[in-house]
DNA sequence: AAGAATAGCAACCGCACGAGT
DNA sequence: TACTCGTGCGGTTGCTATTCT
């Protein structure tokens, strides 16, 4: 299937959003939703590709977005579901209400992986070398209702003490072992391994526990969850997971 | 103080998928 | 059934800020 580039017009501007263009996109939206991105520039004045003013969007302007540092049980929280999901940052993101795919991949790759690097060798603890960096530049159009505190009420992580593994902050990561304990082996860059034994035994207590004990998507972040059912689907996979390592830890109590 | 090196992050690109026709 | 369209996702790039020398 050969298809046009999403930027076919030419003029189409690219590159940093101004102020005035985040303002315009936002009103647009906040009037007419946004069901279709690729008239939305249009009929909103801007020239931008949808697929640019989604990302935008998505990943910047949105109202419930929480801006500002990670929190220690936000990264706990990310590396778990790294170590159980992989790459798949929309679906992390699903698990962290206001956080963005983007915004995990981005601190994945500059915080935790470096992170779980150095934790992994024996000594040369690598303290960040760096001081927090202020926020980027086109935030400061959008001081007011749509940033957020860090840490602003009411919005916590949807992995409950319970399924949340070891948060120790001071080795920072656990989730190695945690997983043997779930039947997975993990390494760093691979894809973690299930034998049978864990599937079995999984999939008979989802069959048990179906209707209670699977999270739905309005558990989930306000439009994290799409109604596709590839992300119901992941999601069922996250939770059982979850649970899984949740049961196998308690049956070693 | 200036230049180099590094880190952080916003944005772009290409692919895959689901829905609609 | 085959195709198109719109959208979402993950990988990558490139600019800017910060730190180091």
């Amino acid at each position: 299937m050969v298809r046009a580039p999403c930027c076919e017009k030419m003029g189409l501007k690219r590159g940093p959003w101004t102020a005035e263009e985040d303002m315009t996109l936002v009103a647009h939206i906040e009037q007419h939703g946004h069901s279709n991105w690729r008239a939305l520039p249009k009929q909103a004045g801007l020239l931008r590709c949808g697929k640019s003013c989604r990302l935008r969007w998505i990943n910047y302007l949105r109202p419930d977005i929480k801006r500002g540092n990670f929190t220690s049980e936000e990264e706990d929280a990310i590396i778990q579901l790294h170590a159980m999901l992989g790459n798949r940052w929309s679906t992390i993101a699903a698990r962290l209400p206001g956080r963005t795919d983007n915004e995990i991949k981005n601190v994945w790759h500059t915080h935790l992986k470096k992170r779980l690097e150095s934790s992994s060798k024996p000594s040369g603890q690598a303290a960040p070398k760096r001081k927090a960096k202020k926020p980027a530049v086109a935030a400061s159009a959008l001081e007011g209702p749509t940033s957020e505190p860090a840490s602003s009420p009411g919005q916590s992580l949807s992995i409950s003490p319970e399924q949340s593994l070891s948060t120790s902050s001071a080795t920072g990561y656990s989730m190695a072992s945690s997983l043997e304990n779930t039947g997975c082996s993990y390494s760093e860059s691979e894809e973690f391994q299930i034998d049978d034994s864990f599937w079995s035994e999984t999939l008979a207590m989802s069959v048990d526990s179906s209707g209670s004990g699977m999270e739905t998507g309005d558990t989930f972040g306000a439009d994290s969850v799409s109604p596709s059912s590839r992300n119901n689907e992941m999601d069922f996979w996250v939770t059982l997971f979850m649970q899984a390592g949740d049961m196998q830890s308690l049956s070693q109590i």
